[in-house]
DNA sequence: ATAAACTTTCAATAAGTATTGAAAGTTCCG
DNA sequence: CGGAACTTTCAATACTTATTGAAAGTTTAT
């Protein structure tokens, strides 16, 4: 398989994980691009690589320094910025789990705790529906324990115990 | 709060939850209705409950009965279908990370296999894209034992050892 | 102050997804 | 068989999200 093939192919396989982890497809395929680079890009060149328009590619671009997956560099004597990406996937995953924990977990726990005072009026409906509702709350705790530690992990140790664990 | 706002709210928020969870929204807002349902409904209930047209219902029931995440159930002497949710949420949850690995850490791991075979060719980019490669590979490797053993334990088991762990 | 080099914005538009509802299909029962 | 009760399909349409590109904005050098 020739380079430039490959190259395509990762970028589009990414750009399609991306965009199930809740990024967008653009957004991953300039992380792709970035990640297999072996120097920083501009703009431009990104523009080239990917085949998208300058407003799509500086949205992204903002939009992949935000989630702090991407750094923005600049090189002495050049009046350009330079873009380069967090290469440790590891870094990348955490990075990714602390964005969603806020934009998913979050909201639902809010709500759980919301609709958790709904008063029991002696029917079926509301003893089911408060049954679940604790279940519910019961997991998403949990979970987010779970992926707050995560974040806050350290890498070797994260997959020394996670692994032997569940091997 | 009154049990019909709180039933709304939780069912709406369940939808957000679903949707990034990679169902659509329709589909978890079918499954979170069926989870507080005392009892099975059928097509034309949820029909009716969510404001969707038969076909959406239908369409969605197929899907969630796809995911085996509901269940399509007979009455005796009735000739119409009812649906059940799966209550337990650790099933759930487990039949949704099944899914999700089928579909999207599977491709990604073909992809990376294949890609992986590009003629080194003496270049840097060629270096550093196969180490790159090597990485992601075998992160998604690791992802994938973890996943696929999260998908095949057992609840109880399951929080008391991971989060000993990573109190 | 001017202009070149570069970045950001945003209204228009394209592309992608979800939803509708009526028609076609199926099953069951007399 | 005939038709009532129910389910499935799918072309049309509505809704949502992504993308474009030209214009406006900003920064830097002289």
């Amino acid at each position: 398989m020739k380079y430039k093939e490959a190259k395509e192919e990762l970028i589009q396989a990414w750009g399609n994980l991306g965009y199930s982890w809740g990024l967008n497809k653009t957004m991953a395929q300039i992380h792709a691009l970035l990640m297999i680079s072996t120097k920083p890009l501009t703009t431009e060149e990104i523009m080239e690589e990917l085949n998208i328009s300058r407003g799509n590619a500086n949205m992204n671009i903002r939009a992949l320094l935000e989630w702090h997956i991407i750094y923005r560099i600049s090189v002495a004597g050049d009046r350009k910025e330079y873009f380069k990406s967090e290469k440790d996937i590891w870094a990348l995953a955490r990075q990714v789990a602390k964005e969603r924990r806020k934009r998913e977990l979050e909201p639902i726990l809010k709500v759980l705790k919301e609709v958790n005072e709904v008063a029991p009026d002696g029917t079926e409906e509301t003893k089911e529906f408060k049954k679940v509702v604790k279940e519910l709350k019961n997991f998403a705790d949990k979970s987010d324990t779970l992926l707050d530690s995560f974040v806050k992990s350290e890498e070797n140790w994260f997959w020394n115990t996670v692994l032997k664990l569940f091997k």
